[in-house]
RNA sequence: GCGGGCGUGGCGGAACGGCAGACGCGCUGGACUUAGGAUCCAGUGGGUAACACCCGUGAAGGUUCAAAUCCUUUCGCCCGCACCA
């Protein structure tokens, strides 16, 4: 095989002696060293507030791994380009970069190969920054933040604050999600069908003592604000609706007969109250042990939550796993039948959602019934539907859907609606119970038994108990000196001169919190960092915020829908209630890009099929790389590396490259209609394609066209100057070091980035003559030139004289004429012998 | 099971209900060349000797003068949620 051969790192083999060819190959390297020194020297994208209308163009930033892979190509890509065009259209642009730079990796490699979790981290980020750079990304380099230092933490510890005090922060004891192969606990959030987001291990239940943020306060409005965002993929939306999982319903209370403790249930179907045959509490329910103590059931009732409490998240709730479940030997009264039925615990019923008791209606509902018919419990019809009346009154099989009231005493012949709301108002009026919302949504577990985050900031006072850093002591520093053994308790847990403090209320000997944040909290809020990075007095500057704030175009993976884009969604509907900021939602439009795939598959490290943004770079150079990425497939869809589309998004750099040689000293006479008319075409197409809907992929093909019209062309015309110019301009946003090449080459004085975005001349993307489609019945047959404002009658004349349309005529009639003016003409014909018909 | 999305050449992908396959890759041929793996030009959905004609957007129906696009059914793939009472 021939070794690929472009830039300058290998040489032709057939080197031609003085021949044009090396001269006339696009020198990336040095280009782009260039424009990237002279771009740095004139910080050309330094960033400041001005009258200039503001954008923040925002793409998540990245976790400091090491290396930038693909997929951080395509991301920084994508806002890169939109950064550029919204300066070339008269913006204010924010288009900061920073660090997501606590996490478990870093900790991961200080235990594995003893490095510091610092010094790797910050190498890496020296790394990656230097990949970013070559990359060409417009970036204010001069407000990158990094989550690790403490100039950062510190605010993220104020802000922890700031939740304990208006009492968002809270500790409790409950039974939490335990990662075992990352050492610590985790966020609802973070446990992907039972696993852990980041290593996939299996999460178990282990009862502790942890710190949560109450996001569960603003279910509501995190949940009813997601319709002001209408810049965000419905997607996200309906993955962050379900997430927070709203339901209506009500919370009825039933009544121990052999005790008589309330067993309060929740229910969205209090229409089917009187098809109540049992009840099934939790395992972990408190009256559980209550109503079996000292019966003959006991023993084998604490077997059986013994071994329920051991399953995993996983098994406990797949449907896959059997439904199990025992009576425990009590019943309860129906409140509003009267009845009584058996009390039942069962693996299916879960603790944390609703009141961990459920009322068992196995005719409606799927699961109650297979409960149900597993364990021989009766069954009793109670909604018919609307339409089937007596089929499905007796028969033995489940009907969930709303319907008709049967068997359900003076409720009979009701709507299921009519029968909820009648219901609901006689329980409150009895004061049985109530109506009530329930969320899916958990509070955020924010706390994790690691040192490679920002330490919370309280400590643990024998007479004062909890006590809250004051403000003025943060940041509290992470101490260096630790042992890095994972061993389930954080590595600060033993690092005395840490946990040994004074407590800031009575003076008296304390401990520290020896837990760090979760660090999803240090991206809560990095965003905001952005808009004011200098200061030390304040998280960030109030006015610097509202000026900037909300980012008016955010990118990043999908993978964070219900994770960082809803935690960020929250920090700042806190900060708004707590008078920080004017605004409730951070991110007015999203756009989540697809991952890059090789040979239909995900790149990882594992399967080997990586391509190396350095490898890449080093060959081609960054515009070559950002070129093709932005070709290769719209922004949302996944996007399929292909060396050979690579190999040709180069030689179209060398094609318009080619073009900068060939007239740069020409002396330019006369024009073109043709080049004109194509040119503010392509201006046009690129300008919507870019603004209106982001597919780049189009807006470059768009580029090529008019550089295979200006070969085509191929005259040192007045227009040809002009295309030059216009394709250095369209080329900015996607090739920045080509364009500036070009731009200086043709003569132009400045940067190319600071010019104004071209616009096109109306009258020239209107063609004078245009081509129709000629269709007899909706085929097309053949097509015309005609004036684009010609008459009807004389289109349809014109038409019906063509050479292959009456051919085509031949013994039909015609039934009329469809005309699409400066499109197309539809003859209708029919057979001429069937016209009667 | 529920919810959402997607099926178009050899490949990545284009097509306000109005000329299917833009652009690129690959392939074929030509030009320039000692040479071509550079570059330029041309061709390239299938059938066909054919710029004649026929057939073509997973499949089957339907609406329409006109459907890749809208509707119904169906098959296949992907993603999200998943015992949430």
């Amino acid at each position: 095989m021939p070794i690929l051969l472009a830039g300058g790192r290998f040489q032709h083999r057939y080197r031609p002696k003085g021949g044009p060819e090396m001269e006339e190959r696009f020198d990336f390297a040095s280009v782009e060293k260039k424009w990237q020194e002279k771009w740095e020297k004139d910080s050309a994208y330094r960033t400041c507030r001005t009258d200039a209308p503001k954008y923040y163009c925002l793409e998540m930033f990245p976790y400091p791994s090491g290396d930038l892979h693909m997929g951080h190509v395509r991301n920084y890509s994508i806002g890169d380009v939109i950064a550029r065009f919204k300066r070339m259209n008269g913006f204010n642009v924010l288009h900061p970069m920073g660090w997501d730079a606590f996490g478990l990796p870093a900790e991961n490699a200080a235990i594995k190969h003893g490095i510091h979790p610092a010094k790797w981290t910050y190498a890496n980020i020296a790394n990656m920054k230097r990949q970013l750079k070559l990359l060409g990304m417009s970036y204010d380099w001069t407000r990158e933040v990094t989550t690790c230092s403490p100039e950062y933490y510190k605010w993220t510890q104020w802000l922890f604050l700031l939740m304990y005090k208006t009492g968002l922060a809270y500790k409790k004891k409950s039974a939490v999600n335990w990662c075992p192969g990352c050492a610590t606990v985790l966020a609802n959030e973070q446990v992907e069908s039972g696993k852990c987001w980041r290593c996939k291990s299996v999460i178990e239940k282990r009862e502790l003592d942890q710190w949560f943020f109450k996001i569960t306060d603003y279910a509501e409005r995190l949940l009813r604000d997601l319709s002001l965002l209408e810049g965000w993929p419905s997607r996200v939306r309906v993955m962050q609706e379900n997430w927070i999982g709203r339901s209506e319903g009500v919370e009825i209370t039933f009544t121990v007969k052999e005790t008589g403790d309330p067993i309060t249930v929740f229910t969205t179907r209090h229409d089917t109250i009187f098809g109540v045959t049992f009840m099934v509490l939790a395992p972990e329910h408190p009256l559980v042990a209550r109503l079996t103590r000292g019966t003959p059931l006991e023993d084998e009732v604490a077997k059986f939550v013994e071994r329920v409490g051991k399953m995993s998240e996983l098994d406990r709730t797949s449907t896959e796993t059997e439904r199990e479940g025992m009576f425990i030997g009590a019943h309860a009264i129906n409140p509003i039948s009267g009845e009584e039925v058996p009390i039942w615990i069962a693996n299916y019923v879960l603790m944390e959602y609703g009141t961990g008791a459920v009322m068992g209606v196995p005719s409606h509902d799927s699961r109650d019934y297979e409960f149900a018919r597993q364990f021989g419990l009766p069954m009793r019809v109670v909604i018919i539907p609307h339409d089937g009346v007596k089929e499905a009154r007796e028969t033995d099989a489940v009907y969930v859907e709303p319907g008709i009231m049967v068997n359900s005493g003076e409720y009979d012949g009701l709507s299921s609606e009519e029968g909820k709301e009648r219901i609901a108002k006689f329980i409150e009026e009895k004061g049985i119970g109530k109506r009530t919302v329930n969320y899916r949504l958990r509070d955020w577990l924010v706390s994790r038994q690691r040192y490679w985050g920002a330490p919370i900031p309280v400590v643990y006072c024998d007479s004062c108990g909890i006590v809250p850093v004051p403000e003025e002591e943060l940041p509290v520093l992470l101490p260096d000196d630790v042992a890095f053994t994972p061993s389930g308790i954080s590595p600060l847990a033993e690092v005395s001169e840490f946990v040994k403090t004074k407590c800031p209320g009575c003076g008296g000997p304390a401990r520290r919190e020896t837990d760090t944040m979760d660090t999803f909290i240090c991206s809560s809020w990095y965003y905001l960092r952005y808009t004011s990075p200098f200061t030390d007095k304040a998280a960030f500057d109030r006015e610097d915020v509202n000026y900037w704030m909300p980012v008016d175009q955010y990118t990043g993976g999908i993978e964070h829908a219900v994770l960082h884009l809803l935690y960020s969604r929250f920090f700042v509907k806190v900060l708004y209630d707590q008078g920080y900021v004017k605004f409730i939602e951070p991110f007015t439009n999203l756009l989540t890009q697809g991952m890059v795939l090789r040979d239909g598959e995900v790149m990882s490290k594992s399967k080997g099929n990586i391509v190396a943004p350095d490898d890449i770079m080093k060959k081609y150079g960054a515009d070559t790389t950002r070129l093709f990425i932005l070709f290769a497939a719209p922004p949302e869809k996944e996007l399929e590396w292909s060396d050979s589309g690579a190999e040709g998004a180069w030689r179209f750099i060398n094609r318009v490259w080619r073009l900068a040689l060939k007239y740069k000293s020409q002396v330019f006479l006369g024009t073109s209609e043709r080049l004109y008319r194509v040119m503010h075409k392509t201006i046009k197409k690129v300008t919507e394609d870019i603004s209106e809907r982001f597919n780049f992929n189009t807006a470059i093909s768009a580029i090529m066209e008019m550089v295979n019209t200006m070969y085509q062309e191929d005259a040192p015309t007045e227009t040809m100057r002009q295309a030059l110019r216009t394709l250095s301009l369209l080329l900015a946003p996607f090739c920045p070091h080509l364009a500036e090449e070009l731009w200086e080459t043709l003569g132009y004085e400045g940067s190319v980035h600071a010019q104004e975005w071209p616009s096109y001349d109306p009258d020239a993307v209107v063609d004078e003559v245009v081509t129709l489609a000629v269709q007899i019945n909706g085929r097309v047959r053949d097509r015309v030139d005609l004036p684009r404002d010609m008459e009807e009658d004389r289109i349809r004349e014109a038409v019906l004289n063509l050479e292959r349309v009456k051919r085509q005529l031949e013994g039909k009639n015609i039934v009329k004429v469809v005309c699409v003016p400066g499109r197309l003409v539809n003859i209708v014909a029919r057979d001429a012998g069937l016209s009667d018909i």
